[in-house]
DNA sequence: ATTGTGACTGATATACAAAATGGTCACTTG
DNA sequence: CAAGTGACCATTTTGTATATCAGTCACAAT
């Protein structure tokens, strides 16, 4: 899995002092590799400080809390899916192809970091259920990538104009949520990989002219 | 709200002993009363004895398990929403019509019950997560109506014909899982009631003919 | 026979003291 | 002054001893 690093460049929000990205991206790998191993509550501060070899009062130099770290860890799990997704989109020709595969590998890759980084998928998952800036941004990001594919099928005439494009976009991030918000997916992981496909042809039956 | 009782003939598991209807009712009645005012977990089985006026182990001969006693009240909460949904449907005259009422009815009374009897509302989402009977009852009576909904609209023309009716009836019951589910309705309360209806016309622009 | 009981048991929940943690800040170090 | 520390405090978490509960069963009452 290639690691194209996000480039959503979140809301750095809970950052704080200077600059020093080589401190802080040590703290951020430390953060990831601990926090996937024995998760978010099980790791302290002070093991995230002894790992970068500072004390803990050293952390809150970069960040304002344990908790910005793990929306750092979050951006990150989430921007790699954001990027897989854009991936995905290269070499797709039609808007409906591009739809197919946001869901595709939005649903796949969810799930994958449900099995495969479990820790990792509980910090999505409280950063969904309390609602995260990172999990904003990657909901918004997505909704955004989603416009562009609907108003290029609108104009290439894949898809029908009548619908306001709000409306449109809206249900559509309605019928993607289960799939995409960890909250979510966890109640619908044996009904993968079919239901996704079968949501993906119900919404591009009511995008049809 | 007419109590109607839901005649799902929700499959009596977990209840043995004679038909004593009026015994096993005042146990339910009691378990109701309790379970919505303490919650099920801190409702005890004596508690629900005391309450008829007998002792804990003569509950045992009606009830399988508390959790049986639990499915029984669970299946009456969602035997009352699928009796609103029928309620609902008489004076509606277009297949159209009818599944937003299906849509609208369901999503609104089962917030309803989160808001109102937030205490039977966990025990809906305890029977979803643990996929007790009484859950499965209330997906299969839904999901036939729906089919039959489906069915007339296509008869009348109202809705298209080309794809496969399982696949149609699997899709819309992905996207309304989240308003009728208590695990996913948790976390799209704040979106009601635009949600439901932006997904119902997302779903009845997909069965345009 | 039918209706009903209450003592008994392993598993679960509660309560509460002790330990650990997140976060701050005055201070040291180079 | 910039980089870094560790004692300190309020709040959580953890360990654990105690109490409660779900479920059974032999038996009592009718």
């Amino acid at each position: 899995m290639i690691a194209a690093m996000n480039d959503i460049r979140t809301a750095p929000s809970g950052v704080r002092g200077p600059a020093e990205t080589e401190k802080r991206d040590a703290i951020v790998n430390a953060a990831k590799e601990h926090f996937s191993l024995y998760g978010y509550g099980k790791t302290t501060v002070s093991d995230l400080a002894k790992a970068i070899g500072f004390s803990k009062g050293y952390i809150y130099k970069f960040f304002d809390s344990k908790q910005a770290i793990g929306e750092a860890i979050c951006a990150g799990c989430l921007g790699e899916i954001t990027s897989l997704v854009e991936e995905a989109l290269v070499d797709a020709t039609t808007a409906t192809e591009k739809f197919r595969r946001v869901f595709k590998t939005i649903s796949e890759n969810s799930a994958a970091l449900f099995f495969d980084e479990r820790k990792l998928y509980d910090i999505a998952a409280v950063s969904a259920l309390e609602r995260w800036g990172s999990s904003q941004a990657y909901v918004d990001h997505v909704s955004a990538l989603l416009q562009t594919i609907i108003l290029e099928g609108r104009e290439s005439g894949e898809f029908e104009r009548k619908t306001p494009l709000d409306e449109t976009l809206r249900g559509i991030m309605h019928v993607l949520e289960p799939f995409m918000n960890p909250l979510m997916l966890q109640h619908k992981l044996d009904e993968l990989p079919d239901a996704p496909n079968e949501v993906t042809n119900l919404v591009l039956r009511s995008l049809a002219p």
